[in-house]
DNA sequence: CAGCATCCTCGTGGATACTG
DNA sequence: CAGTATCCACGAGGATGCTG
C-alpha cells in the first residue's frame, strides 16, 4: 500500500452512490494491520491476559518464530499491545493488550460472530459457485 | 493460505490461556476475503444499491480492471455479492449485495467506527514508536 | 528464552494489450 | 462496456541457523 506513493492516495470523491464513503483511509489502516496472517490470532490469544513470547508460539502452533516476532512488532507499533521485559537470566518478555488494543477486541468480535455463524453458508455458496458457472440461486 | 495443504490445519489447540479460541478457522475465511486490498472498497460501494462494473471502477478510482474483475468473483463466489449481466449490446452488467453480503456490512460497520476514532492514535503511536526505541507510555 | 539474520518461494496485485 | 490474457515486480511469509 504505502509504498511508492509515500501516502495513500484519495481518490477523486465523486459525488454519485448516495455518499459511499469512497476510499476511507483508516479503515485500510486497520485492514493492513489485522488483515495479515497472524494479527487476530496473536490478539486473540492476549485477551484473557499477558503472555510471554513463547507461550504465544505453543498456543498458536504454526507459527514461525520470524513471524510472531515481526507481527508482534507492528501491533506494539501501532499501539495495540505493549511489550514488557523482565530483566532476569534467561530474559522474560510478556505481551499484553493496551487499552486501545482492547478496545479494538469489540469490534473484532463482531466479525469473529459474523464468521462463525456465516462461515458455513460461504462454504456453500463457493462448491455451488464451483460447482456451476453461476447458475444456483442465492440471494 | 489454502495453497499446499489442501485444508487448513488445525493446531493441537492446547488447554491453557483460558479457552482462547486458537486457529478459529472461520475468523480466517472472513478475514482472507475482506483483508485483501480491495473487498471491503468494494462491498462499501454496493451498499447504497447496485453499481455497474464501469461505476464502480470509476467510484474506486484506482483499482485495476484486473483487481476489480477478481475480487468481484472472489466475493461473488463467497455469496457475498450478485452478478446480473443484462443480455444488451453492448453488455451491461451489475453487482448488488446479496443478503449475506448485507449481513457482513453490520460487523464490517464496526470496524469501520473503530477505524474512524482511533486511527489517529494509531498513527501517534506509530511515529512514537519509530522516533523512540520503545520508551513512549502506552497503557 | 526470546529473539535477529539470511535465503528463498510464491501469491498478490499492477501495467498493458486484446476481445465479444 | 465488461471483461480476458500475459507479463512482471514486490513483499509477505516459511525454513534454517546463530546469539545475548
Amino acid at each position: 500500500m504505502r509504498s511508492a506513493e509515500g501516502i495513500i492516495r484519495i481518490p477523486p470523491m465523486p459525488a454519485g452512490a448516495g455518499a459511499a464513503l469512497i476510499a476511507k483511509c483508516p479503515v485500510r489502516d486497520v485492514l493492513d494491520r489485522i488483515g495479515d496472517k497472524w494479527s487476530v490470532l496473536i490478539l486473540k490469544n492476549l485477551e484473557d491476559g499477558p503472555q510471554r513470547f513463547g507461550a504465544l508460539k505453543r498456543l498458536i502452533g504454526d507459527i514461525s518464530q520470524r513471524m510472531l516476532t515481526q507481527t508482534l512488532r507492528d501491533l506494539q507499533r501501532d499501539g495495540l499491545i505493549l511489550r514488557t521485559v523482565y530483566p532476569t537470566v534467561p530474559p522474560s518478555v510478556d505481551y499484553r493488550l493496551t487499552k486501545l488494543g482492547t478496545s479494538l477486541m469489540d469490534p473484532l468480535e463482531h466479525l469473529v460472530q459474523w464468521s462463525d455463524r456465516n462461515h458455513d453458508k460461504v462454504r456453500k455458496a463457493r462448491v455451488s459457485f464451483d460447482r456451476a458457472g453461476v447458475s444456483s440461486g442465492h440471494q
